[in-house]
DNA sequence: CTGAAAGCGCTTACAG
DNA sequence: CTGAAAGCGCTTACAG
């Protein structure tokens, strides 16, 4: 007996044709039952419907892509996954745009230019339907990429007023944390910038000043340092502040990785928070719920919560309805923030 | 004089079509030309090149892929971003394969079966080149999809032998810990499993009865609990193992979050670890660099750390590598995990 | 209500 | 070395 080979049948995807063959139909009318726009006769629609079930039809979003010119993706942007700020801002993100149909292309920028415009290039190359940038400050090649890109939401910066943006309400936080360094008796208060390059550092420097004034408080410049964000910059910082005289009894970071780099500092030279001197951060980074314990908790930084998720959300949102409407003029949304007093902060020392 | 209508020139991405017109070459000629594959006359590769750059010119990535049936693109699934297990673990995966052209879709799966099934199909209707399941306990339907599917590459859980699999050495891990908690005099040694349907879970487990038998320990099956990796799991078992006469002097646990669930139910009834009891953790959730710090640290649980930037390295490179040869067998990366002695263990109480 | 046809923007044998 | 042509798998006016 002589061995036949047996073709076997390829495993390739199902397509619109094969429904349409199996059913005795053309293709536009298999594609109008299955997406479910344009007339169909009931019985063939039922038919097609079946056919392709049985066959594990799926429809090719490429396909779809290439004549719709939308790709139901969406590209989010953030400096480094790892950073815990981050992952509750693009969970938050992901809950809206996923329940739309809308898949994340997540990528790592590491707070690198180039890395920045390789990737939103990359993205245009995919044609994603929209990106969110999140805690990105724009390298100049990235804007002008931009300009014909999709639309774009800027989540904690914005490159200049008029975008879509989402962000915390970086005076009310500011206010708060002042006026409870006021309540405790503080007056001589040192304050740690983050980047110039960083809208939302800018405006918590802007407004430490302006709420100073408001509480009646001078501002000492020398109690002003440019830091970066970075934890080393903290520590540089309260080094420099320890060597003016008066000493400040209190001390305002950009962040929460500034405030532990002026904790860490502090220590080291032996002054206790907030015995010693109070600090405070922003952020509130790591307040996931899935971190939280009673017994080991992370030793309590003072500091003001943005609301992670709901930043996520309110991104996603914005992204959903300017695809919806492109040419709607840029909105703003400001989430507020809350004070976290935990064990950094305390009644001034008694001098 | 009249107002004329000068037709703005449409802002659509320039193609191959605009660049040969340009040049008076064909589509086909500026395709090689640009992609490099197949012979050009080098003044007109020169040519083309500079026309596409003048235009702006970007090859899409839409049309190739459905050309090609290939997307550069790849799935990875996680349970949930906000775990800080896996951010380190992505990072890992993006490094090497982004690094290869590839953009990763990355999902949560919230273990949730019917999600893990949707996210899945979705990935194959965007025909994703590959997946990678971390920590993901497959679906039954998801295994039927995945047969049809790209390749797919396991990190910490697989649904059989012989697929391609990265993981920590979970056996040296158990011995580890229970070399360590042996030496400080434990004999008594309770363990809190996680979920019978994570691979990984059931070789801790294993290796924990193997692990006692080879130190002269007996198991007392009173002091096994099941749990589910979860903090609450933790607790429930810290209250059950209490009951049992003669309590154990040690608890180890299936990963850190069950362990801080029983150090918090052992603070809640008022006792200390490492004085009245010792507890352990597995992963070694919290040692990202970025939340290491001086002063504020994460207050100690003894564990065993998992590589998990290398572990998502590792299985970024399987991936690749499955690309090339999709009939390969199936291949298995075990990297070894390193002890953490912190602040909950220590020898074991003088009765 | 249905089908023929064009076209989205590429890639790739094939013939020359 | 180059170009004509087919085809990836859809969607969508358009004519009937």
């Amino acid at each position: 007996m002589v061995e036949r080979v047996v073709p076997i049948p390829s495993a390739r995807r199902p397509t619109l044709i094969d429904i349409a063959r199996e059913c005795g139909l053309s293709r536009a009318t298999v594609a109008r039952a299955l997406s479910g726009k344009g007339y169909v006769d009931l019985d063939r629609r039922r038919l097609i419907q079946e056919t392709a079930d049985r066959l594990g039809y799926r429809t090719s979003t490429i396909a779809r892509a290439l004549r719709t010119q939308r790709t139901s993706s969406v590209g989010v942007l953030i400096a480094d996954i790892t950073n815990p700020i981050f992952p509750q801002i693009v969970k938050g993100i992901d809950e809206i745009v996923s329940s739309d149909g809308h898949t994340i292309f997540l990528s790592n920028t590491d707070e690198d230019p180039q890395k920045q415009v390789a990737i939103v290039r990359s993205l245009l190359d995919r044609q994603v339907d929209g990106i969110v940038m999140v805690s990105q400050t724009l390298a100049d090649e990235t804007l002008k990429l931009l300009e014909h890109g999709p639309p774009c939401v800027f989540v904690n910066r914005r490159p200049y007023e008029g975008v879509d943006y989402v962000g915390p309400d970086n005076e009310q936080g500011i206010e708060l944390l002042l006026t409870h360094l006021r309540g405790l008796g503080h007056q001589r208060i040192a304050y740690v910038s983050g980047p110039s390059h960083s809208s939302t550092s800018r405006e918590r420097l802007a407004h430490f000043r302006v709420s100073m004034a408001a509480c009646g408080l001078e501002v000492d410049e020398r109690l002003v340092f440019a830091g970066n964000y970075y934890k080393e910059s903290g520590a540089k910082a309260a080094e420099a502040f320890m060597a003016v005289t008066p000493r400040p009894t209190a001390i305002l970071a950009a962040n929460d990785f500034v405030a532990l780099g002026i904790v860490g500092y502090l220590h080291s030279i032996g002054l206790n928070t907030p015995a010693d001197i109070s600090v405070t951060g922003f952020d509130d980074m790591f307040d996931s719920s899935l971190m939280e314990t009673e017994a080991l908790k992370v030793e309590g930084l003072t500091t003001v919560n943005q609301p992670k998720r709901h930043l996520g959300r309110a991104a996603g949102k914005l992204l959903l309805e300017r695809l919806g409407a492109p040419d709607a003029p840029g909105r703003k949304v400001i989430l507020p923030t809350e004070l976290r007093i935990r064990h950094t902060t305390g009644p001034v020392r008694k001098g």
